[in-house]
Parts: C-alpha cells; sequence; structure tokens
DNA sequence: TAGATTGTTAATCGATTAACAATC
DNA sequence: TAGATTGTTAATCGATTAACAATC
C-alpha cells in the first residue's frame, strides 16, 4: 500500500507529530505548563501556522488564546492520535546484531509496539532471551502468528531471505511489516510496509553536510 | 539546518532516488538492459511523470524514446548523484547493541559510509574490533576527529548521553550527525542532523495497517 | 511507417504560509 | 482594556499529474 494520507492527514502531519511529542516531553520535565505554537514551531523548526494545524486534529480540547496549549493534556493528545496508548503486538524475524538491538530496545513499549517473540534459524542463539522475549525457530512463526492473531512483523533477516521471509509472514497472516533490510520487498497493495531506508536517509545527511560546507568556504 | 531542498532537486525526489536504485539493482539481476519509466514507475508505486523528472536530475545521458533508459547506466548515474562513489569516512559513538550492529553493516561502504572508528565508555568492549574496527575509549574522540578530519558521526549512545556527547562531537569538528538514539537534540543552524525517528515511522504504519484492517472487514 | 517512450510544458492538486477576526 | 494567541480562511507556493510534440 502507498498512500499520501490517511483521511484528511496527511503524511508529513503524521511525520511531525513524533517530533513535537519530543519536544514536549522536555518542557513537561523543565515544568512548563503551556506552550504557544510559535514556541513549538521555534523547537521543531517550522512554521507555527503548521504547528496550528497540525495539532488540531490531535486535540480534544482547545488552545486558549493568549497562553498557548496545555502541555500535559496536549501530550496525551498526540500520543492517543499516534496510538500509542493501543499497544500492537509484533514479532520479529531475523535475531541477528540489528535484531537483537531492536529486540532489546525498550522504547518501543512506550509507543504502542511489543515485540512478543524473536524468531531465528541459528541454534546458537534459539531458545535464548533478550528483554524478557523468547527465540523460537522460525518453523514456529505460522503457528505463533496464528495463535495469538499477530498482524504485525518486524524484518531484520539478512537481505537474501528478506522476500522470503516476507512472503511467509503474509501467507501466515502478517497484514505490516516493517522492514529493516536493504531488500526491496515486493508484495501485495493489501500489505502496509514501512521500510527503514538508511541509504535514502544517509543520502539526505550527506547532501546536507555538502551545503553546509559549501556555505563555510 | 532544515531545507527543503538542495539546489533544483527536492528532498522528495532525494528519498525516492534509493527507490529506483533497489529496482534497477534487482533489474540489472535479471539481466533486463533497458527500463522504461512506466516500468519504474510500477515497482515503485508512483507515477510515470515523477519517475522522469526524478531520473532528468541524475541521467548524464538521455533516455532512448521507444526503449527507456540503460539500466547500467543509469545505475551508475544515481550512484554518482547519490554520492556512492565519494566515501565519508564517519566515526561511531556508543557501541551498543544498535551501536555494533550499525558497525557490523558492510552495506554502509556501498553507498558511500566507511566507519573508520566506534567510541564509547565501556572497559568491557573497549579494544575489540567489529568489522575490523577499533573500539576506542571516548576520551579520544577529538583528537580522532581532528587526525582524520572527519566531518560526519553516528550517534548511537543511549537517549541520556546523547546531547552531551552531540555537543563534544561539534566542539571537536563534526558537521553532520546522524542520530540513532531517540533524543531530540538541539544544535545550532549549522549542523547537519538526521533523525532516525523510529516512532514516526512505526506511527505511519500503524495508521496503514488501521487502513487496511478497515477495508477488510 | 507506426507506435512506444522520452523530455518538457501546462494544468491540477495539495501543502505551506500569511492574514485576520474571535477571544481570553 | 490592550495585547497575545488561537482557529480558520485566503493567498501562495511547489509538487504531482496530465498532455503532447519530438524521436528512435
Amino acid at each position: 500500500m502507498t498512500e499520501d494520507s490517511f483521511g484528511p492527514v496527511s503524511l508529513v502531519t503524521y511525520n511531525r507529530m513524533p517530533l513535537y511529542l519530543k519536544a514536549l516531553y522536555s518542557m513537561r520535565e523543565k515544568g512548563e505548563k503551556f506552550v504557544s505554537s510559535v514556541a513549538l514551531a521555534e523547537v521543531v523548526r517550522d512554521n507555527p501556522s503548521v504547528v496550528k494545524k497540525d495539532l488540531s486534529y490531535a486535540i480534544r480540547g482547545v488552545g486558549k488564546p493568549k497562553v498557548g496549549y496545555e502541555v500535559g493534556a496536549l501530550i496525551e493528545d498526540i500520543e492517543e492520535f499516534l496510538g500509542y496508548n493501543n499497544t500492537k503486538e509484533a514479532i520479529l524475524v531475523g535475531v541477528g546484531r540489528l535484531g537483537q538491538a531492536l529486540m532489546g530496545y525498550e522504547g518501543f513499549s512506550k509507543y504502542g509496539l511489543n515485540i512478543v517473540a524473536g524468531f531465528d534459524v541459528d541454534d546458537n542463539i534459539i531458545g535464548k532471551k533478550i528483554n524478557g522475549k523468547e527465540i523460537l525457530p522460525t518453523g514456529k512463526i505460522a503457528s505463533v502468528i496464528d495463535k495469538l492473531k499477530i498482524k504485525v512483523a518486524i524484518l531484520a533477516t539478512s537481505k537474501d531471505k528478506a522476500q522470503f521471509m516476507a512472503d511467509l509472514l503474509v501467507k501466515s497472516g502478517i497484514r505490516a511489516i516493517w522492514n529493516f533490510t536493504p531488500a526491496h520487498l515486493i508484495l501485495s497493495e493489501e500489505i502496509a510496509v514501512k521500510n527503514e531506508d538508511l541509504a535514502a536517509s544517509f543520502a539526505i545527511l550527506s547532501m546536507q553536510l555538502k551545503e553546509i560546507l559549501r556555505k563555510e568556504k
């Protein structure tokens, strides 16, 4: 599936929401009670109008003229909007170094992602636990997905196994794949795919660096 | 720095380039010599006009009416355009599970990124090697950056050390930070920052899944 | 030649920005 | 009250899409 928006809310808005959240968390830590769209815009390096529009999709209450938005309430609303309170269970396939890092990352639970188990082909790690979650042989993928009604899978295998595993996952009932492999997956339109595209990220960072070094000269 | 484009080329174009590349690699493997904008557009799920426009920024030669673009030449041109042939040296700070995964990832060299060393505070891993690259104590960061004239750093520390380390890196001469921590870094506009924002990615995947499950019912 | 595809220009669409009345 | 900020509407900007002449 490739969509640029979900209902009235555009993808760019979804991308900005976590930025607002991060900024709001640190404001809350500092004990700040209210924030204006202007202040938030400065922190995320954007325009106040964008902030106001974005927030209007998430907030239940209203901002108060002259004072702004209540930080605590805003955090709750955005968390709700992004589904952080609605935990999605997922499995992780491919428990190499990256897979281990992802399984061990405790931050996921904060944004509504719970990895229930990892799967690998390597007998040396099958049976071990990471972050309290068991690593099982790939042969058990289908039955676990079926039993727990899992819809989300995190793919962190080697590149050459990625397509095969993705096909297996879909056949077993998975409807969303978070792809951390560099493989270009070809899947039905009915499957949600999010590629963690390090090549693209780095290309953009490189361009920015080039621009900065050019200006410095 | 926050820019939406570099010269005439927009950020969205840069984001699509690696997608084209992935598709082209697998076409080359299959022995396909030519590809049309229509075929490429299908694979990356986009519009042929977008493809033609994007490619026009990268190609040196021209596509041939009726046959399309030469796969091999196109790959070379896009790689050149994205700077894959112009290797950037980088250091990695924070060699935990994620840091180890990044240091061990051999794919980076393919897109012009060479991690020359890792840095950590943990005596248990200092002195070890990953992927042939040494892990040094953080105390040596400044001198290594200075000696090798490093401009790029990959940040993979814990969240609470991220800002401190980022400040140290910038002070030592780093001009581009690829931030894999969940921390919201506050840095001068003169520094390129690319956040690997897993929260945002997952939020988008969740939305797509929601939409798919809604349609299935 | 006829037809497919490029490269480019024009039309459309949507997102960003600016402006401003409402209001606390 | 006066002034700052919201929420929303209008204007602008840029990206996407469609159309089409050029051409192999």
